[in-house]
DNA sequence: ACGAAATTGTACGATATGGTTCATTTGGTC
DNA sequence: GACCAAATGAACCATATCGTACAATTTCGT
C-alpha cells in the first residue's frame, strides 16, 4: 500500500504548471508514489502493486530551481499524459509514441518507470480506482434519515461520475479488456465493498424505521445507483448521436440527476 | 507526404463498382444504402454506405452444391468472424489478420468486400444495430394495460441485452470512439426514436388512464430502462471482480431482472 | 461459346509500434 | 572531490499490422 497522505510528497517541481490538462479537471488527487521494487522482475511476476518506482524521492524542502532530475515530476507528467490517452482512444488504441510525445520527458522514462505499456495502464487504472475510494471516504451519511443518506450517496455518485468522464472511460476500457487488469491489481480488490457497506447501514436503519421496505439486497440498490449513474456518461455518445440529446448539457443533467435521485428513492421507499 | 495512401485513389482494377447493393446482407437484413458512391471519395468523405459489395448474389434457388465460388458465403463468413474478433477485443485491439485466419477464406477477401478495417468494423455494427430494431419492431403492447405494457417492455430490453452481449460489447466500443460511425452511418441515425414513441405511447395511455403520474420525460423512462438493463451487461468484468457478484448466474440475472422491472414501474406510478 | 465482370489465392511491401541498447549526466554521500 | 546509484537522452531494432500487386479462375449475359 501506498502511503496515502503526505501531501508534499508529490512532484513539487516547475512541472505542475497547472496543466493539469482541461478534462481531466477535478482529478488532481494526489497520489503518493509506492515502494520502490526491485530492478528487475521475473518474467511472470504480476505483483502490480502501483509500479516499480525508483525510490530517492525530492524532498519538500529541496531548492527546487537547481534541479534538473525530477524523479516524481516525470512520473507524475507521464501519468497525466497517459490517462488522457488511455482515456481517448483506449488501452490498444493508445500509442506509447504519442503519450511519450506529449510527454515533457521520452519515451525512455515511461519504460524506465513503468516497464511497459500495460504497466503504464495498470498505473493510470489503480490512481483512477483510487481516487473514487477516497472521495467516497468523506461521506459522513450517519446523521441523515436514511432517505435523505440515500438521496445523498446517490446524488454523490451521480455528480462523481458526471465529473470524472475519465475514471468512467477507463472502468469501461477495462471491461472490454474482460476486467484482466483489475484481476491482477491486489491494490484495488478489496475496495468498493465499501460501498455496499454505507448502503446496507443506511438501508437497514431505514427498514428498522419504517421508511423502507424490507427484502432488498445492498447490491441491488448500489447496481440500480451505480447503473443510473453510469450510462449517461459511458454512452453519452452514442446516446447524442441516437437522439439529439447530450446528456453533458448542464440542464439536461441536471433534470437527470433529479430523476434518478428519484428512481432510487422509490424503489426502496416502504 | 509524397504518396500517401489513399486507398481510394489507387484502386487499380475493376472493383469499386459503386454498385448499390441494396440487401447486402442476403438472407437476414437489409439496410438501404444510401447515395452509391462514386468511383473516387474525396479524402475526408466518409460515406460509410455499406461496403462496395459486387452484385451478383446467390439466388436461393440456385444449386449451391455446384458452386466453387460463394460470395454472399464468403461475406457472412468475414461478418461473422470479425464480429466475434472486434466484440472480444474492440476496433484497435482487432487484428485483421487474425480475423483472415479464422475465415474460411483470406485476408483478400476482406478488403474486397469492406475496403478496410474500419469498414468491416462499421458493418458489423450496422447489422447489430439493424438487428435490434427489428426484433423491436415484433412487440405489440398495444393491448397491454400501461403497467404492463412498460413492464413487457422493461422486461423484453432487459433480456435483449443479457441475451446479446456482441450488441452490448459493439456499443460499448463504440463510444470508447466517440461513436465516430454512427455519426457517419446515415442507416443508423433515424432509428432508436421508435423506442421513445413506444414509450410515449405507453406513457401518455397510462397518464390518461391514472395508472402513471404526469409530468415526466418519455426519455427519462428510456433511460432509465437502457441503463439498468445496460450496465449489469456492460460492467460485468469489473462488478465480478469488485464484488464476488457475477450477473450471468441465471440466479442472478433473474433477480436483477425483476428488480429491473420494479424499479421502473415504481418510477412512474402514480 | 465468348468476352466482360466478379471472385479469389499467394506473396509481398511500407510503416507503425512496442521495446531496447549504449552512453551520459546528475545528485547524494562520505 | 571521488564514487555510485539514480535518472535521462538519442538512436536503434524486430516484428506486428494494415494494406497491395499480380495473376488466375469462375460466372454471367448475349
Amino acid at each position: 500500500m501506498p502511503d496515502a497522505k503526505d501531501p508534499a510528497v508529490s512532484a513539487p517541481l516547475g512541472f505542475r504548471t497547472g496543466k493539469t490538462s482541461a478534462d481531466l479537471a477535478g482529478t488532481t488527487v494526489e497520489i503518493a508514489s509506492p515502494q520502490a521494487s526491485p530492478l528487475q522482475r521475473s518474467a511472470g511476476e504480476h505483483v502490480f502493486a502501483a509500479a516499480n518506482a525508483p525510490k530517492q524521492m525530492a524532498k519538500p524542502g529541496r531548492n527546487a530551481s537547481s534541479w534538473s532530475q525530477d524523479p516524481d515530476g516525470v512520473r507524475r507528467n507521464i501519468l497525466d499524459v497517459a490517462r488522457a490517452e488511455f482515456v481517448e482512444k483506449g488501452l490498444s488504441g493508445a500509442r506509447v509514441d504519442e503519450i511519450a510525445a506529449k510527454t515533457k520527458t521520452s519515451k525512455r522514462m515511461i519504460y524506465y518507470y513503468f516497464t511497459d505499456k500495460e504497466g503504464l495502464y495498470r498505473t493510470v487504472l489503480e490512481e483512477a480506482y483510487s481516487q473514487i475510494r477516497e472521495l467516497e471516504r468523506t461521506l459522513d451519511l450517519g446523521a441523515l434519515s436514511p432517505p435523505d443518506a440515500l438521496a445523498t450517496l446517490a446524488g454523490f455518485t451521480f455528480d462523481y461520475h458526471a465529473d470524472h468522464a475519465d475514471f468512467v472511460r477507463l472502468v469501461m476500457i477495462e471491461n472490454i479488456h474482460h476486467a484482466r487488469h483489475l484481476k491482477m491489481s491486489g491494490t484495488i480488490s478489496a475496495l468498493n465493498s465499501s460501498a455496499i457497506d454505507m448502503i446496507r447501514e443506511i438501508y437497514e436503519r431505514g427498514v428498522a424505521g419504517g421508511a423502507f421496505r424490507a427484502g432488498i439486497d445492498p447490491m441491488n440498490i448500489h447496481l440500480t445507483i451505480s447503473a443510473l449513474s453510469f450510462y449517461n456518461v459511458s454512452n453519452r455518445a452514442s446516446i447524442a448521436q441516437v437522439f439529439a440529446h447530450d446528456m453533458a448539457v448542464p440542464t439536461m443533467r441536471a433534470l437527470r440527476r433529479a430523476s434518478v435521485i428519484d428512481t432510487v428513492i422509490r424503489s426502496v421507499r416502504a
